[in-house]
DNA sequence: CGGCACCTTGACTGGTTGGTCAGGTCTGCT
DNA sequence: AGCAGACCTGACCAACCAGTCAAGGTGCCG
């Protein structure tokens, strides 16, 4: 039985961690650090979970479920040019509104994804798969030029979650400026060409 | 005055340092890991450099010139779409060859470049400026396509570190096998491409 | 081969951090 | 109102970690 205040006060704590831990990484991350974010005592932070591991695997646990998402939701009945770039433009949307999950993703897997391979090796592994088949399909019926599917995915990754992920990089070099503008214009150009037949 | 063994240990040193930092950040890494892979004691690493600090900012301050030395090498008087063709492949060829480096600097700029922030937003920024000036002439002259050159750069940046920051999850992916194979010709394709004019 | 500067380390310190616990406070229910 | 259970916290602990130091070892020069 889960009352309101447990509710409101898990919130808050995942909140505050997702803060925390995107912008430092799991070991570079305190627990005062994130009770001060979340505005509450560091032993009540322990009253709602276990351990620091836990806070962070409640937050992975749940990360790797909408990252997959716009993958996932690509038809394999639509036409392949238009699901692609559907697609890219989900995952863009998704650095847009989501820059600390992407962030988050960033840290664990530069750092060998200990607590992420086996979701990896599994669930993301096997959609993978299945959409490189769907994009094989489209190749073979003229829809789209003849490109190595696992490519065109990772390729959609590093240029949609670059603008998330070196966030910092990008505004010093533009003065601040919003790091994604244009983006979506030239990933736009970038991928049409890439597919045109 | 250094004398041999001065250079012999430093150099340990800073390998050894590489290695963790880039594994673990600067926060998850400790002395006594850096320490162990070095073959050397705590307290004498401490006589070698001031802090864990000083280690780290000896290995960025090498970074950013190895890091810069492929875009430098752009010649503005050559062939717009071959010189971006091929600072592309010796940006990929640094992500197979250094890709500890790349991790490295990855993860400085996750956590928001707090000790590069200086040599970000001068040298490279710079850098960058400069050579979309020169990226802006070859549009001009009709040897590329008009794509926005900071974008461009940032894509070629995005696409070829992803092979090396998130090699751990292109590997659980690709059951194991080298995440870089076919890299080299989908990324040839790729900007091959966008540039066609 | 003697001496001096350079090199190395075991033992220690002070500060930080994840986590515990005994006891107090609040909330919702009857 | 009264009480049971949920919620909260100050004080504390053990482990870890960057950095110190005094004392001994080593390489190199005359």
């Amino acid at each position: 039985m889960t009352t309101r205040i447990q509710r409101r006060n898990r919130r808050r704590i995942l909140e505050a961690a997702l803060d925390v831990f995107s912008a430092q990484g799991f070991r570079g991350a305190t627990l005062d650090q994130i009770a001060g974010v979340a505005g509450l005592s560091k032993p009540n932070l322990l009253y709602y979970f276990d351990s620091k591991e836990a806070m962070h695997r409640a937050l992975l646990d749940d990360l790797l479920d909408i990252w997959l998402a716009p993958l996932r939701a690509m038809n394999p009945d639509g036409n392949g040019r238009e699901e692609i770039l559907a697609y890219m433009r989900r995952k863009l949307q998704m650095s847009r509104e989501l820059p600390r999950e992407s962030r988050l993703f960033a840290n664990e897997v530069l750092q060998g994804a200990p607590r992420l391979a086996d979701q990896i090796s599994g669930d993301l592994k096997r959609l993978v798969d299945d959409q490189a088949v769907v994009i094989r399909r489209w190749i073979s019926m003229g829809q789209i030029a003849a490109v190595d599917p696992y490519h065109l995915i990772f390729s959609i990754w590093a240029l949609t979650q670059h603008y998330a992920d070196f966030d910092a990089q990008i505004r010093l070099i533009r003065d601040g400026a919003d790091p994604m503008d244009g983006a979506d214009g030239f990933l736009e150009t970038l991928f049409d060409k890439l597919l045109q037949p």
